[in-house]
This record gives structure tokens, C-alpha cells and sequence, in this order.
DNA sequence: AGATTATAAATAGCAAGCTATGCATTTGCC
DNA sequence: GGCAAATGCATAGCTTGCTATTTATAATCT
């Protein structure tokens, strides 16, 4: 019984997910991005001024990784971060200007690596390709919901 | 002009990832293994005494990385290097018996993980989903034997 | 043979993900 | 009003990836 990584979903999968970042970091790098921050800055650009939680939500990654890259986005000079006045423990992110700039270049650096990556499927192909992944996440999700189904713990049966 | 995160290919890939992973360390953790290792493993389980550089070639991770990871299995006792006496700068990485008693299980829960993951698809989409993710791999390996072709860098049209 | 070049592996240092834990503030309840 | 629970962030410490550099051993080229 041979395990196949080139017939198993999840060894394709990350090996995209490498290819993917390290194409978007080799463009978004020398505009002073990278691939941790990249979404970040997608939701800030389109709603200024969130809170460190709604961007958690909203990116749906853990807390403390959104703190740390939070805290390179304001070394860096991205981000701003103030006190929330009605509530002190929130802190409200703010684009300082530097990081409302990039959003055009940014977003071109994307898209053009999409756009590459898509290139050698026809256009319904690269349909299928979305359809079939926003698919997989909601099964995804859909295991989480009930309390660990089918993807999240294994069910025992013995 | 947005950038939808739910059309992005890239996005979607990345989200994805980090789920069949997360699945997968759920599953592995209980006997001792961690997806960074699980790869090597499987190289391991099929051809025992490779050497560091033939990992490396077949996993396509870079050299650092899988010294590290080597490094770490070592430490959790899956693996011993040998200085091959062939070639001094060698080291062969064999399988300890752990090691190779973990062949059965990890294999049977990274299938399971796969299994659950597509569980929602057809066979047909199944096979669609490989097979376009084995394409646009493709479509990514070709940029780089030409050195930076369509996805490695931007193709400068000033 | 000796100097240079090439190759194998290790190490340093960073990013970005995770879990677990701690700290401060707010909310809710009595 | 005051205390317990909840909430928002930060911090510690780990893995897994990366680039760049260093060290040791072979190979190659006069």
C-alpha cells in the first residue's frame, strides 16, 4: 500500500499553497508586503479602523497570530494602532498613509499572480477550480459546526 | 475595485491549506507526528537510507528547512543519521523501529483526512479537483525552468 | 600535489502559523 | 457598589517555512 502525493488532496494542496505565497511574496516584497500582512491590508483598505477581534473574524486566523503580525505591520510603519475611547481594551488599526498607498500595487501584484498561476486552464476550468474549493471549505466548516464531523476528528468506531 | 478573497485562487489555496493541515495534525498528533515530519516519512517508508539531499529533491522543500525538520525527528527519536562512508559530507537518514511502525497508522489517518476533506464531492469532481491542481503545478514548474516565466516574476512591460 | 571549485549539511535569523497562559478592562449579577 | 465572569490583547514558546552564511569534505584543473 503506497501512499501517492500526486493523488492525494491535501500533499496538492500545500504544495499550491507554497507555490502561491512564494510567487505573491516575490511581488509584493519589494513594495514592503508580505504574504502574512497581504490580508490584512485587504480588509483594511476596504473598512478603516477595525479592531483587532472583527480582523480575527473576519481573516479567520488565531488571535495571538493577528497580534504578532499586527505588531510588524506598526514596526513597519502600515499600520497605526489607538485606544478605543468607548472601550479600553479595545485598540482600533488604522492605515497610516504609507499603507493606504499600496493598496493599487498590491492588489495588481495579486491578481497578476492569479491570473499567472490560472493560466493554463480555460476559463471554465479556473470556475471549476473556485467552485470546487469554496466547496471543500464549507465541508470544512460544516465539520466544525457539530462539534468535530467528519474533517475535524476522526469518528471513532471501534 | 475589490479584491474578493472568495474568488482569489490564491486566498482560497492558502485557507485551504491551513485546514488540511490543521486536519491532519489533529489526526497525527496522538501517535507522535506532525505535518512538517509527515512528508519525510513518507519518502522514509518507501526508501529507507536516503540521504538529506534526496529529500530534499523529492520533497521540494529547501535545504535549511529539512535539516531542521531532520533535526527535530531526530530529537523525537524517528529517525538516525549515519555518515555514509562512501562520501564523507553524507548523511544517511534511516528509519528507527518507531519510526517504521507508524507507517500503517499515519497512512490511514492522512486518507481519512483526504477522504472527509472531499466528501462532499462527486468522484467525478474528485478527479477534476487532482487533476486541475496538478495542472496549474505544472503551469508553476514551467515558470521556473525558463527562468522567471509567467508566475515566477512579473514579465516588466515598462 | 596543490589550489580552486563544487557539493552536503549545519547554523543564524526572520515570518507566520499554532496552543496556552497572563493581564487589564468591562459586563452582569446580587 | 462590588465581585465574578467574560472579553480583548499581549506574551511565551513551539513548528514549519524561507534566505543567507558557514563549515567540512570531494572533485577538478592545471
Amino acid at each position: 500500500m503506497t501512499f501517492s502525493k500526486d493523488s492525494s488532496a491535501g500533499y496538492l494542496v500545500n504544495d499550491l499553497a507554497r507555490r502561491f505565497a512564494a510567487a505573491l511574496q516575490a511581488r509584493i516584497k519589494p513594495i514592503g508586503l508580505s504574504t502574512g500582512v497581504f490580508p490584512v491590508m485587504v480588509q483594511l483598505w476596504e473598512d478603516d479602523g477595525l479592531t483587532q477581534t472583527e480582523l480575527v473574524r473576519r481573516i479567520g486566523v488565531e488571535q495571538a497570530t493577528m497580534a504578532n503580525t499586527l505588531a510588524r505591520m506598526q514596526r513597519d510603519g502600515l499600520i497605526a494602532r489607538h485606544r478605543s475611547k468607548a472601550d479600553g481594551r479595545v485598540q482600533e488599526i488604522w492605515l497610516t498613509d504609507l499603507g493606504k498607498s499600496l493598496r493599487g500595487p498590491a492588489i495588481a501584484a495579486a491578481e497578476s499572480v492569479n491570473a499567472a498561476a490560472l493560466s493554463g486552464l480555460s476559463p471554465e476550468e479556473r470556475d471549476q477550480f473556485l467552485h470546487l474549493m469554496t466547496k471543500i471549505i464549507r465541508t470544512f466548516d460544516e465539520g466544525e459546526e457539530h462539534g468535530a464531523g467528519p474533517v475535524g476528528e476522526e469518528t471513532r468506531q471501534t
